[in-house]
Formats: C-alpha cells, sequence, structure tokens
DNA sequence: GCGAAGCTATTACACTTGTAGAAGGCTGTC
DNA sequence: GACAGCCTTCTACAAGTGTAATAGCTTCGC
C-alpha cells in the first residue's frame, strides 16, 4: 500500500481519531493544509477505493475507518524508502539518520557505534 | 529534491559511472527495467530539467553527470520520510528498522537498548 | 413547512510520472 | 556516396495526485 504526502495526512488524522468523518478530519488537518471540504472528501474516498480506509454510513454521514493499522504503513514506508534509495541496506540508512538529526549527540554516537559493530561484523 | 521511483534508478546509474552517456545508462538498468532507450532518455532530460543532472555535449552525445550527491538525495528522502509518516520523529522510525530487519538479531538488540535510552532521556 | 447548513456524489482540471514512438541528423564503413 | 546504426528532440498518452466546484439530497431549527 503506497501512500502519497497527501494521503498520510489524511490518514494520520483517522489513525488519531476512529472513526472519524470528513469533518472531523477536515478540523484536524484543515489549519495546516487549508483544504476545502470537497478535498478531504475526496481523499478519503480515494483511500477507500485503496482499501486504506473502510467506510460505514451513520444516518446520512460516513464515518470512517483504517483497514491498514499505522505501524503497517510505517513499515512499508520505511521498507520501501530503503529499497528505493538505499538498495536494501539497512545500515547506509542507519548512518544517515545519525547525521544533523534530532537526537542527541550521545544518542548519535551510540549509533555510530553499533554501526561499526555491525560492519565488522559482515566482514 | 524529489527523485521518483523511476528517477532513483536512473540517478544510481550515474552515480555509479560518471558521468554517463543515455545508453550507458540504459546497459546499467535496461535489464532490470525493460526499459526503451527512448524512455531513459526522456528521464535524463527530466532530471537534467531539475537540476539532479549536468549534461554536455561530447560530440553528437550527452554526457550526464550528478549535480546532486548520493549522499544529499538519500539524506533529503529520509528527511521527507520522516516528516511524512512519522512526524519529523526519529526514535519511532528507528524502531520500525529494528523488526524484520536485515540487521542480524544482535544488532536489533542493540538498537532497542539505544532506544530504550533515548526514550529514557527524552523523559 | 421552509430555509440554512451540512452531507453525498459527480465532474474537472492541471501537474507529475511511467513509458515510449517517430522523425530527422551525424558517422563510419563498404 | 549510400546505408545502417546510433543520437537527438518532439510529441503522446494513460494513470496517479492535488485541489476543488457544483448539484442535489437531508435535516434541524424556527
Amino acid at each position: 500500500m503506497r501512500l502519497s504526502d497527501a494521503e498520510w495526512k489524511v490518514m494520520k488524522a483517522v489513525w488519531d481519531h476512529q472513526p472519524s468523518t470528513a469533518r472531523q478530519v477536515l478540523n484536524s488537518v484543515g489549519n495546516d493544509t487549508g483544504w476545502a471540504y470537497s478535498t478531504v472528501k475526496t481523499m478519503l474516498t480515494r483511500l477507500t477505493d485503496k482499501g486504506a480506509l473502510s467506510s460505514e454510513m451513520r444516518g446520512n454521514t460516513a464515518v470512517y475507518s483504517p483497514r491498514i493499522s499505522q505501524g503497517d504503513a510505517q513499515r512499508s514506508a520505511v521498507r520501501s524508502l530503503l529499497d528505493r534509495a538505499f538498495g536494501g541496506a539497512m545500515a547506509p540508512m542507519l548512518r544517515f539518520m545519525t547525521d544533523g538529526s534530532d537526537l542527541s549527540a550521545a544518542d548519535r554516537a551510540a549509533i555510530r557505534d553499533l554501526l561499526q559493530q555491525t560492519d565488522e561484523g559482515a566482514r
């Protein structure tokens, strides 16, 4: 399951608050994105068609629930980046995560040590 | 600089062998992709327009060189995934990399320990 | 019961991406 | 010097993405 940028934003809103109506999603992401209601609705429809969400009518209003977990989506996004940009090799990707990151210097040093061990182990 | 799937494949070929002609790129990726020559050429033109490659005519043949380093492209791809799918938080992303990965069990355990420290540090 | 407000479904349109064919220009070889 | 082969540039087209307007149905408050 491949999610586009806009789809990620919508999915996050639904993961955070399940189930959600279109209105609720708009309230959640609207400030950030400036989207129109109908934009959100289109996204929700497309995500439902893709199988990422399920929808159920409650009265005359559709409520949407995730059909895939955030964890699965994240896992497959990482996997896909790994394959696309790093030839599937985990270690080099970790290495890039340790530069200029949000981790503390100590954390970064620790990761770096870990990677060195990985390298030595592979040799 | 955002690279699409196909663009990544082309860029990797050029990074591996600089500078490269369209024919060389095709030889490098053609087996894998089954692309036509003109497909590669289109990609190279688009990448040049985007500023990811520079091109220079050598005789009647264009040779392409990277204008951005593989490292920079990787870094920005990681950054972008981090923002899109993990709200910019490094630790959760690392956590997903430690499940079902190519790293050895020992490596994964080590990363897990590291993350635990990160969590405690943040508390 | 009627109007406002909210909901749905349909349609649209520009841009990006993947993929390539076609037409026309050089060049090396016989 | 003509033809094969390789190169370039132009054009195309379907699918996916971002973004939304619009039209018509429902419902709640007065």
